[in-house]
DNA sequence: TTGAAAGCGCTAACAT
DNA sequence: ATGTTAGCGCTTTCAA
């Protein structure tokens, strides 16, 4: 049997490298870390060699060394959601292009301290870290910033620090869904909030009121009920709201997952969508094309986010003087089938309709 | 402004460690991994010495020195849906315990040939691998195999090899189900297959005829549509079902997302579940609990699958002597609301008791 | 443009 | 039971 992989056994090593293309094991690294002052044939030789010989790079030995360890890790509160997994789609492309590897956290894991957890991530096993919407992510910053480790926040602008961060405009993605609800002739919108401590359920709520002011329309507290972004709070929701002696025609829920909650209610209530009541989302996860009717919602570029706050991650690990910035990724209203006017704008333009004639 | 970490600033060493305890850095390196021959009075003088001077161990060079890196890596299809969640919380919950990180892989990352992939994972980076669920894991498990490098795999039980793995009982599970609708009354069943290059697709359908098979209920290959394991395939296959002259009045879905293809279709077709269609599902994800009515399901164990899977990679990392083993968890059926005696059999049931009485 | 040499922080023989 | 020593594979001064 051959030795076991990792045990003492012999891996090709950039010493096997240069000695087989006859130039010195600085040159190779030269080679291997994209650096000038190398001869183009030389240059070629090492290349050759290193397929030759099937050299793997030992990323332990490249950040023991004090180079970079060529990983990332990405701090994450829920993974097996969709939102998570787009993003991380997009993570992961900019990271193969990078050539560099995803270390994986999950925020629940431990009940260490965060400073000691923080000092775990940041030494050596991680070049830098993507923060995905992290409840209170406080903990970790002052930390981070302390140690100048380079980090990204993703889907998070509730903090008051101007730290790196990329998001969407859920303001105006909120505002927009709720003026096309107006737009179709729904006065009495439901909305379903999300998790209120994080920043973009608060602007969502936000761009929500902002939306009927404009449109001259008052707000009305009893139209609003709380949730955390999750199915049964829709579902909750939207069974309080359509037992109101005045129900809304349309709901916006903060969230497609939470949304799907509020269809569910919504049948169950034997109303039909959106005969009977308009539901809008807010995300656009896959489910929302594949769930019947199509769910009409505002669309967050989740792998887009991913992408960049990659970028800017990777960018900040190779330039120090590179710090990050704070961008905001527009939202586009997707339109699918479970929004109409409501029955009374209906009737109203029938009517409309048939003295025109 | 403080030195950027990671930089050639000093790190707390085990030296460091040493010095402040008056012991050896090879002391210091037992007691850090919980070697014997350590008097007790020395190895507590060390882990304090470690919490005053805020030791970190730095696992880059305990894996260049021979040790164990203390990261394994997960290789997974698709990240992003409840099914790996929960398999992934599984995982982790046994990698705290064990202090070990999580390395992610997504399979379609790459395109490059699956052997220096497969280098590259096995190159120090971690101690092992998990596969979840592949597609064509042949291509790895060769490499790997030859390497004698640690690895499971999970929920994947399709291939003839002796390799270790940890599966559920999914021909049972789906005999279960298909007995439990026959039992409510039903004889026309739809079945929705998952993803047949998978095995465990092939054998929920295996249990699926086996269980008709057994209750002398003729297979009608009519009933059977071919799905992906995805929401679309199980809304199409249910309305071609339902477009049957003699259509089914139950559908079994071979996993749960599909399942709700399945309810939407059926909603769509006008028709109520349970009470025109039973529909049943496989897998037991969180949603299958969230939505309405709630899913009868197959439940998978699906997080136990990712900690014994991860305790047998721990294992084997630890004693080269073990080189793992099958096993198969056992499904249990969970009984919700998406299924009843069909239309024929309740009246049938009705006129039985009025002739009791 | 290239190479020699000195570690990075740790583990693992091999002493003692 | 404990310490000494020699690397693991790489990057990085520094010198040529």
């Amino acid at each position: 049997m051959p030795p076991r992989k990792n045990s003492r056994s012999h891996n090709v090593t950039i010493m096997d490298v240069a000695r087989e293309a006859g130039v010195s094991p600085t040159t190779v690294s030269r080679v291997l870390n994209n650096q000038d002052h190398v001869r183009p044939d030389k240059r070629a030789r090492v290349l050759t060699a290193m397929t030759r010989l099937g050299y793997v790079v030992n990323q332990q030995a490249r950040s023991l060394a004090g180079g970079r360890s060529h990983v990332i890790g990405l701090l994450v509160h829920e993974v097996g959601v969709s939102y998570t997994g787009e993003i991380i789609r997009g993570i992961e492309e900019e990271l193969v292009a990078a050539q560099y590897e995803l270390m994986l956290y999950t925020t629940h894991r431990r009940k260490t301290k965060e400073s000691t957890y923080v000092a775990t991530l940041t030494r050596g096993m991680t070049d830098g870290l993507l923060l995905l919407l992290p409840l209170n992510p406080q903990a970790y910053l002052e930390s981070l910033h302390q140690e100048r480790f380079p980090y990204v926040l993703i889907d998070h602008q509730g903090t008051n620090e101007a730290c790196p961060a990329v998001a969407a405009t859920n303001r105006q993605g909120s505002y927009d869904a709720t003026a096309y609800l107006i737009e179709l002739g729904h006065r009495r919108i439901g909305f379903v909030t999300g998790e209120m401590r994080l920043g973009c359920a608060v602007d969502r709520l936000d761009g929500y009121k902002a939306a009927l002011a404009d449109h001259g329309i008052a707000f009305d507290p009893a139209l609003v009920v709380e949730g955390h972004f999750q199915q049964p709070d829709g579902y909750a929701g939207a069974n309080a709201l359509l037992a109101l002696p005045d129900p809304p025609t349309a709901i916006f829920a903060s969230n497609d997952v939470s949304a799907f909650g509020v269809m569910d209610a919504v049948r169950d209530h034997g109303l039909r969508i959106p005969e009977d009541v308009s539901v809008i989302g807010f995300d656009d996860i896959p489910e929302a094309a594949h769930v019947h009717p199509g769910l009409t919602t505002v669309r967050q570029p989740l792998e887009q986010m991913g992408r960049l706050a990659t970028r800017m991650l990777l960018r900040q690990i190779k330039d120090p003087e590179y710090t990050g910035e704070r961008i905001e990724l527009p939202t586009e209203l997707v339109i699918r089938q479970s929004c109409q006017p409501p029955r009374a704008a209906r009737e109203h333009t029938t009517v409309r309709r048939k003295r025109l004639k």
